[in-house]
RNA sequence: GGCCCGGUAGUUCAGUUGGUUAGAACGCCAGCCUGUCACGCUGGAGGUCGACGGUUCGAGCCCGUUCCGGGUCGCCA
């Protein structure tokens, strides 16, 4: 420091400093006049020191937020006067002379201290306000900290970062693409990679053996409380003759790191547990299930096949068992029903289990003794145990136990708060079936290797057909999808071709991948972790917004710099664009 | 784009069945105060109740339209 504007920072005064002389700069927190002696809180980006003056005048032009330059003495405060609240709170500076350093801060549209609490279109508004506070500092500060430990993690792996361009060719498939017209060539238009996926395809068949990138994706699609609208980042990599074992270890390595090193609570050990997406929807409901959540989904359809419940006949049920849950208030159990009707259930039917090991509930008298005991026997039922049932057609009644397991988690105080459960969701089914269409799509990526290969493509039901298409979830929350890549035009001319397209539409729609792939590509696969979403779980954030320096609002408006912007007739002409 | 909720002072909110001059807290302004740290005390300013239209003797409140915000679903290969 030059001393010019400080010797020290607001956050460095100790004991040992009395007696010297210190130059510090700050924003005017907060004053507290009491006529004889005045207090003034000076922070900056490392603390908050309390400066001490004589004199009103010496305050001159001083606001709330102004930025100020104090030159005065440090000493040390009575016992009494301690602030034991800030690091530098047993020492303060007695001031000789303030100079203003900025125009006096005009009154403020928010409290600053209190922003959190605050509209959030207005934190956006005048988020450098709302960025002065003591959480939005530490969460700028936990971001970049993350994102130099996930370099350094990768670099540890041997993989090399690549930048792939920002401004690249509009792809058919995914998410919509935002546009960037060409000035040179009139009528045609650049496009943001919605990821660099076809790029680090490309790395992979140039000689590339382990690429990453904090990638920024843009996406023209609407936001959500964990998805930010336009652009986010993710932790992208790629692996050259890798399996799918090889990336989940990668995987594996580089997140146990970070939610160790940020995280505050356990974090799964390694090996992450696999879950086949068939047994994730069947037990828990979603592919992307909250381990926390104790409670399991069981399949009772064949139980009920020959229980003479009308409600049951001819569906699939599903049953939860929640231990103790008996003992919870009438009020409750109409609680649950409540939300199972807003959520399109017809009701929800339970079977509870008395104090003297009695069963109860509407159900239990259309099963037979023999029923009855291979029901207790199958859940080791328990006094207080209640068991919950789902019955829906077979498209929705698997959500439906989700979201009645969720429900059930939350409201019986299950989901513990202070843990990291992670698990990758494997064998994804290749296609599925599209209601709207009747036709076959690609459930997720097109360019997945399908398991069983050329073969598999040929002899199976495409609806059989898995692929090596895998996600990694914590907590319920999707981090990222990930897979094995075909890297053989013949496979993926076969595999376009089960969800209609010819080998002509996919060398036309995906040509550099798919040329680059008839001059030898190395098998290869990879993931791509979402960094956002993984700050906003370490920072125990509801919102994506709040780990984002400069996010957008819900509406996709950036209302500091108020983007999207009209722009001028003349740079309209210059792209060939007319507005009508 | 569908559905649900909301819009009252700079901010966060209250406002009863439609009824006198629309309130509180914090912030702001002025004054007082020599040990506070969310200082305290006294006084003051500050409102097109999102907008437009309607019902009514009378609308912050009821009805319609519209704008804005939030949530949710669609969407996110």
């Amino acid at each position: 420091m030059n001393g010019q504007y400080r010797t020290h920072t607001c956050g460095e005064l100790r004991e040992a400093h009395i007696g010297q002389a210190a130059v510090l700069s700050g924003w005017c927190e907060t004053f507290r006049d009491h006529g004889g002696v005045i207090f003034v809180d000076l922070r900056d980006a490392y603390g908050v020191t309390q400066l001490v003056l004589h004199d009103a005048a010496q305050l001159k032009g001083v606001t709330r937020e102004t930025v100020v330059k104090a030159r005065g003495t440090v000493v040390l405060r009575d016992a009494e006067t301690v602030n034991p609240k800030i690091a530098t709170g047993t020492v303060e500076l007695r001031t000789d002379t303030v100079e203003l350093l900025s125009a006096p801060a005009a009154a403020l549209p928010f409290e600053i201290t209190g922003s959190e609490s605050v509209r959030e279109d207005l934190r956006l508004k005048y988020r450098y306000l709302d960025l002065r506070t003591q959480k939005m500092q530490a969460n700028l500060k936990l971001r970049a900290a993350v994102i130099r430990r996930l370099r350094e993690n990768m670099e540890a792996l041997g993989f090399l970062e690549v930048h792939t361009p920002i401004l690249t060719a509009s792809s058919p498939e995914g998410a919509r693409d935002y546009l960037v017209p060409s000035r040179k060539y009139k009528g045609k238009f650049y496009a943001l990679p919605q990821a660099p996926q076809q790029f680090k395809q490309l790395l992979m068949a140039s000689g590339v053996d382990r690429y990453y990138q904090i990638a920024p994706c843009f996406r023209d699609e609407d936001a959500r409380n964990d998805r930010s609208p336009g652009e986010f980042y993710q932790l992208d990599f790629e692996i050259a003759f890798a399996t799918q074992e090889d990336v989940f270890e990668v995987t594996e390595t580089v997140l146990y790191d970070i939610f160790t090193a940020f995280g505050s609570g356990a974090v799964t050990e390694k090996p992450f547990p696999r879950i086949p997406y068939k047994d994730a929807m069947l037990n828990y409901g979603t592919d992307k299930p909250d381990l926390r959540n104790p409670l399991l989904i069981t399949d009772l359809t064949d139980f009920f096949a020959d229980v003479a419940f009308k409600p049951f006949q001819g569906k699939p049920v599903r049953a939860i068992k929640a231990p103790g849950c008996a003992k919870q208030s009438k009020t409750w159990f109409e609680g649950m029903l409540q939300y199972a009707l807003s959520i399109g259930m017809g009701g929800l039917g339970y079977i509870s289990v008395t104090e003297d090991g009695g069963l109860k509930g509407p159900i239990v008298k259309f099963l037979s003794e023999e029923k009855l005991t291979a029901f207790r026997a199958q859940f080791a039922l328990a006094p207080w145990d209640t068991v919950f049932f789902i019955c829906d057609r077979p498209k929705a009644v698997n959500k439906l136990a989700g979201q009645i397991r969720t429900e059930l988690g939350s409201r019986l105080g299950l989901i513990a708060g202070d843990v990291y459960k992670f698990c990758f969701i494997v064998d994804f089914p290749m296609y599925e079936y599209n209601d709207e269409t009747r036709k076959i799509d690609f459930m997720h990526n097109p360019f997945s290797m399908p398991q069983g290969g050329l073969e598999a493509i040929q002899s199976q039901d495409p609806l059989d057909v898995l692929a090596y298409q895998y996600d990694i979830v914590v907590n319920g929350v999707e981090l990222s999808s990930g897979a094995v890549r075909n890297n053989i035009p013949e496979l993926m001319e076969a595999a376009f071709a089960i969800a209609g397209y010819s080998a002509e539409d996919v060398e036309k729609r995906f040509s550099a991948v798919y040329n680059a792939f008839r001059y030898g590509a190395p098998p290869h696969a990879g993931m791509a972790p979402g960094v956002d979403r993984m700050l906003m779980l370490l920072a125990k954030e509801d919102s994506i917004r709040e780990v984002v320096p400069f996010p957008m609002n819900g509406n996709a408006q950036d209302l500091l710099m108020n983007a999207p912007c009209e722009v001028s007739e003349a740079q309209l002409r210059e792209v060939h664009i007319r507005i009508r």
